[in-house]
DNA sequence: GTTTTTGTTAACATTAAATTAACATGGATA
DNA sequence: TATCCATGTTAATTTAATGTTAACAAAAAC
């Protein structure tokens, strides 16, 4: 299977159980002992899943679930929870794919969960192939700024990709400068200009690899991305 | 959101599901279950985006996007592939705003990119207001303020190319200077008199690689693009 | 908290468009 | 043909837009 997981749980000795388990099922299990170090590890690494005990020290599941979720919308989340829990305030907490498991559980049980989980997720990332965009020798992918060339690459803030977004799905066409201002800041005044501007410029730098690109300025009217031939 | 889709599926159902779908968004879905249906569709009508499954039957996706581009080099092309269709294949096919989806997919991920298509690429639809004004050897986008002709090629400036704009559109016929002066100034006194003067000059000189292209003067009266023979 | 990142504003340099000036040419007509 | 006015053309001038860097402020990350 060969999914990362991660995994908290303060009782240490469930802990390595599960761990134990979930390993020799080929998955690649990281395991916290309490909220914030989970949180920090989330930051870090890439997961698949993450499985986490409701009562935690130092930040409970259901916050830790609430800051995950802010960081990524669609990994799943199970909720291991004490029998004591009632239904309804976990079921609160179910977002998407999520699911949740009432200890003692048996580890056939919690398997299938997974197994369950992970399907869904695969299918979903499958398709959440991200839209490329081709520039000149360049690649860009609008949904996470990511510019990148061969001997070159950016993570773009979000004005630059949005503005870049913008002229590269109209190659070769002139932009008026108000419909990037309208889209981009919703407004059109003087200084949101300049701002563009300073954009610009930045663009240009970062495009620069590539001397068939080009953003050309229309005096007065707006941008050009172009590529020459 | 009322925008115009072209939208072609050969699976039936799938094809039904995205048509009810963007239909409850707003959208107005011409649902097409072949290749050459759908050019036909096309040709005939003004959308916005265009949804392509890749295999289809009697013309596929790629092959229809071809002619769809030559009818209209900007409207937005989002492919419908199947996953085992390379990535690179796709890449081949894309042009500027286009875009691409792996079946299976979500309908939420669906809308999502349909909305970032259309919001981000320029509307200019209609094969008609494609415009592109033929003048002799030369061909002139009053959009993109681009007069291009096999050996030389300008962008031309807002005053130059509405000028050009109402010459060209009124070929071998002479169009009072005072029409050309209420609607590019706005006004008619003796100073955008000789501003307009001076203009006419530089096009003449811009248009000068074509021998059949005259910008006369009728004395007293205005001017007249004339194509001789 | 502090640091880092991001976006805005300021400042100054540069470039371009449009107007105006200047002078040359051409057409109309008394 | 002499004269007046319209036009042709180039260049100078004016005005505004853009390019660029850096300082600054706000927000986010740590």
């Amino acid at each position: 299977m060969n999914n990362k997981i991660l995994l908290v749980e303060d009782d240490n000795n469930l802990g390595f159980v599960i761990q134990d388990q979930l390993s020799a099922k080929e998955h690649e299990i990281d395991l916290s002992i309490d909220g914030e170090a989970a949180l920090q590890k989330f930051k870090t690494n890439e997961y698949d899943l993450c499985i986490l005990d409701v009562m935690l020290p130092k930040l409970d599941g259901f916050s830790l679930a609430k800051e995950i979720r802010i960081l990524n919308k669609n990994i799943p989340i199970l909720f291991l929870s004490a029998k004591s829990m009632t239904e309804d305030r976990i079921e609160g907490f179910k977002v998407g794919g999520d699911d949740y498991l009432t200890k003692p559980f048996s580890m056939e049980e919690l398997e299938l969960r997974i197994d369950a989980l992970l399907r869904r997720v695969i299918k979903k990332t499958s398709n959440l192939d991200e839209k490329i965009i081709q520039i000149g020798d360049y690649k860009f992918s609008p949904e996470n700024f990511k510019l990148s060339h061969p001997n070159f690459s950016k993570t773009l803030t979000r004005k630059e990709a949005e503005i870049l977004t913008i002229l590269a799905s109209n190659i070769n066409q002139v932009i008026e400068k108000e419909f990037i201002l309208e889209n981009v800041w919703g407004q059109t005044d003087y200084f949101v200009g300049r701002s563009l501007d300073v954009f610009v410029t930045k663009l240009r730098k970062y495009l620069s690899q590539d001397d068939k690109i080009q953003i050309s300025n229309i005096h007065g009217i707006g941008f050009n991305l172009q590529l020459k031939q």
